[in-house]
RNA sequence: GGUUCCUUGGCCGAGUGGUUAGGCGCCGGUCUGCAAAACCGUUUACAGCAGUUCGAUUCUGCUAGGAACCUCCA
């Protein structure tokens, strides 16, 4: 059953916000363009995967059945000029002496555990590009029968202006055909081409080529862009609801899907296109080949000249989500320490409310039913998470009141709340709470002497003993645990 | 050069043709043996110029600055 809504998503092909409305009711397929493995995971990757984390777990809330495909990029991604057309991920695994499969394994594992970290869900489907060969091979012959592409000299290409005289190459990034034939740089491997704007289906492995597959036109391996029209279309149909990725990827990658898939099914096979904007640092964009970028363990370890601490994956995801996905969003420690802050705020707002004992029978108010209204509202425009956010410090504002100025909810009011932070900020946000889950059962022991320590801090205090007292707390601070005497008595933490 | 887009208060970041974003910080207050923490409250903005309008931060044009893409890239 779907729950009742307006989910609208801004679709990069018309350039608009478009009601959602699914292919198949109740039911919602989506392909987002997943990591090439062949390095760590960086604060780039956390965007994509986070962004439609969200998206995932929103259709899921609402009630829709859904397939998730997100590719692991294992083949056919070729380095620029001086690699000479050499797999990056052979180049890899040549200059470390490993398979190529082991590198893929080695980073996937790795990328595997950032994302969990991140508590972004699997896929429902991980398909491998160097899994789905024969699919890719069909791919190319499919467009080959339609006359889009050619064979030259054992490589398979798109034939580009053929296409863009039947339909519009371009039309996603808005660019026109023209000024692609005239300004595509040179590349290698371009004598064989008929126009510069032609892209490859197929590609000739050279000699020292390791990774490489048999086909009709020669041993070699599928082009950049085909694997994700292949699965996409093998996992989703034709056609399927939502296709995302970084918008790095609208040109050429998408673009390419398009013609690919337009050629072989006559007709657009995804009906919402969604991109979410970059991360960057100090203005400029965060990637590999840029140099600029912090892995995901390097934030999480603090182990990078540009941090100044370590800054734990739910402050990442915090501070991602606090800006909408479509927004470029600038690195700085101040920002992190800004989310971190802000994030243990919300998360003892949500801790609080089941301390507080409401003061009287009743329905909840307006006020606090209209909270979730509006997270609704928010996550329905668009996923605008830092809207919701808002609401939920509101909804902190609320039970702080409660808590300390003597504001009276009614049981209708605190269990409203609870609905409301556990369905936004647990289950569709998908934050969680690190302290809430209870210690485990070899720390105990060291925490109960913590806690008598801070008894005899207690009595120390009573009498008036503030030398005694203040050695305790101070030599504890030291030790990197943060004293807070509350209200209610006394609390501690150990900073990581 | 082309395409697309951005410029919001000390910082990060939403949004809107007239009505409170939110967070961090600052400041004030409550609490406290002191402190920290916590909580409450407060603060102010829409790059510049011109136009449309009763009214523009929000629409249009120009100027300045910046970004992404055009090459693997989230």
């Amino acid at each position: 059953m779907i729950k009742e809504n307006n989910l609208t998503v801004y679709n990069s092909l018309s350039r608009r916000k478009e009601l959602f409305v699914p292919v198949h009711e109740g039911m919602v397929g989506m392909y987002v363009c997943g990591p090439t493995v062949y390095g760590d995971g960086h604060l780039g990757h956390a965007r994509p995967a986070i962004t439609f984390d969200i998206l995932f777990r929103y259709l899921r809330h609402l009630g829709y059945k859904v397939r998730y495909v997100r590719n692991i990029t294992d083949v056919g991604h070729l380095e620029h000029d001086a690699d000479e057309g050499e797999d990056k991920i052979a180049k890899k695994a040549r200059l470390e002496q490993l398979e190529p499969m082991e590198v893929v394994q080695h980073y996937l594992n790795r990328y595997h555990k950032a994302m969990e970290k991140l508590n972004v869900l699997p896929p429902t489907i991980e398909p491998h590009a160097s899994g789905h060969i024969i699919e890719q091979i069909e791919y190319v012959k499919k467009i080959l029968d339609a006359g889009y592409a050619y064979e030259s000299e054992g490589s398979v290409y798109f034939d580009v202006p053929k296409y863009n005289a039947d339909h519009h190459y371009g039309k996603l990034s808005g660019r026109n055909i023209d000024e692609l034939l005239s300004e595509t740089r040179t590349l290698d491997g371009q004598k064989e081409k008929h126009n510069p704007a032609d892209f490859a289906l197929w590609k000739k492995a050279a000699p020292e080529h390791i990774m490489h597959w048999p086909s009709v036109w020669s041993e070699g391996f599928p082009g950049w862009h085909l694997e994700c029209s292949a699965m996409s279309e093998k996992y989703l149909g034709v056609p399927f609801d939502i296709h995302g990725g970084g918008m790095d990827l609208k040109f050429p990658h998408h673009e390419c899907e398009i013609a690919q898939s337009v050629a072989t099914n006559g007709r657009d096979t995804v009906k919402y296109w969604m991109h979410n904007n970059m991360i960057t640092i100090n203005g400029q964009k965060m990637g590999k080949s840029l140099g600029n970028f912090i892995t995901l363990d390097e934030f999480f370890e603090g182990k990078h000249p540009l941090l100044t601490q370590a800054y734990s994956p739910m402050t990442i995801r915090f501070f991602i989500l606090q800006a909408h996905y479509r927004s470029t969003v600038d690195f700085s420690n101040e920002a992190l320490q800004a989310s971190e802050k802000a994030l243990q705020r919300m998360l003892d707002g949500r801790r609080r409310l089941d301390e507080i004992t409401p003061a009287s029978e009743g329905p909840a108010s307006d006020e606090v039913t209209q909270i979730a209204a509006k997270c609704y509202e928010a996550m329905d425009d668009d996923l605008n998470t830092p809207i919701v956010i808002a609401n939920l410090f509101e909804a902190c504002r609320i039970i702080n009141s409660a808590k300390d100025a003597g504001l009276k909810l009614t049981t209708g009011d605190v269990e409203a709340l609870k609905s409301t932070f556990d369905t936004f900020l647990y289950d569709i946000l998908g934050i969680t709470d690190e302290k809430a889950g209870g210690s485990s059962q070899s720390l105990k022991p060291y925490e109960d002497a913590v806690d008598l320590l801070l008894s005899i801090r207690a009595e120390a205090k009573a009498k008036k003993d503030w030398a005694t007292s203040d050695l305790i707390r101070d030599r504890l601070a030291a030790m990197g645990f943060t004293i807070k005497d509350t209200k209610d008595g006394v609390e501690w933490t150990l900073q990581k």
